[in-house]
DNA sequence: CTTGACCTTCAAGTGGCTTGAAGCTCGATG
DNA sequence: CATCGAGCTTCAAGCCACTTGAAGGTCAAG
């Protein structure tokens, strides 16, 4: 039971366009051919496209992805590697949580500057964002 | 009292090349040159380099801060348009916030599945990420 | 007069794809 | 059997917002 890759696609999620990529970076083993050309997938490399879409959908950069896949192929090591990858990736996303916060907080300061309807000479944003001090660009 | 490219990239906190790019794909007017052929900038051009170095840390693509820029040009226009530049980005950001809040807790989760020192073939993160059901990708 | 920091241009690389052109093949329909 | 549209192929270029590198000119200090 082999998919083409359209219905790899639909399978995983992923895009045949970015299967397509992902061998040809290397991040998958090429797929097996039919005598048409067609790339088709078995069940394992289909898992391997769903494993690395997910992983990707997680938010771990294509390396990261690779790295996974590495340590997947090899179920005797010790899983510490994957261990480090997650936790890494939290603290990656709490970093990128906490960026945002303080970005809404000066976005939000600078929608307050504007009251209502009036010409952009008495706009307090972008006077604001024309430097007058510490009216956005608080508490980094 | 104007400035080399390098003191307007620490006056300004945008880096060089980045204002030698936006010179180049015409987001800022080209700079006054020396008689050596160096970019020099007086107030109004350092000033417009901050305003569209600030807009970028706030978040807004090149093509919004452009915007921006034509807008502040016109200061009788009403500033409708700038507010809703604005607008828009409080809520990309509070869209991506959400985003990640959920990506956390997937990654939490996908932590939660390893338990201690053991060997990858018995890791549970691996093992949600090649495909076991609802472990990971709930609450969409 | 030499050193080293700064400036110049132009080209290419980054990540992670997406899109487009030109041309195959396949399955269903008339 | 012809034909049509969907789906497959490859290769190239485009996207965003820069960054990096090579090769060279300029300037101020020692």
């Amino acid at each position: 039971m082999s998919l083409s890759i359209g219905q790899a696609a639909t399978h995983t999620g992923c895009p045949a366009s970015t299967i397509r990529y992902y061998e040809e970076i290397g991040l998958v083993p090429a797929a097996t051919r039919g005598d048409n050309g067609y790339r088709y997938y078995d069940a394992a490399a289909v898992s391997r496209l769903a494993f690395a879409h997910r992983a990707r959908v997680l938010g771990f950069s294509l390396e990261a992805v690779a790295s996974l896949l590495r340590l997947a192929d090899h179920p005797s090591a010790p899983c510490n590697d994957v261990d480090a990858l997650v936790a890494d990736k939290i603290a990656e996303v709490r970093a990128r949580q906490a960026d945002l916060a303080r970005l809404e907080t000066s976005l939000v300061r600078l929608e307050d500057c504007c009251h209502g309807d009036h010409a952009i000479a008495d706009c307090g944003i972008l006077a604001a964002l024309s430097g007058s001090p510490k009216s956005v660009a608080a508490d980094t």
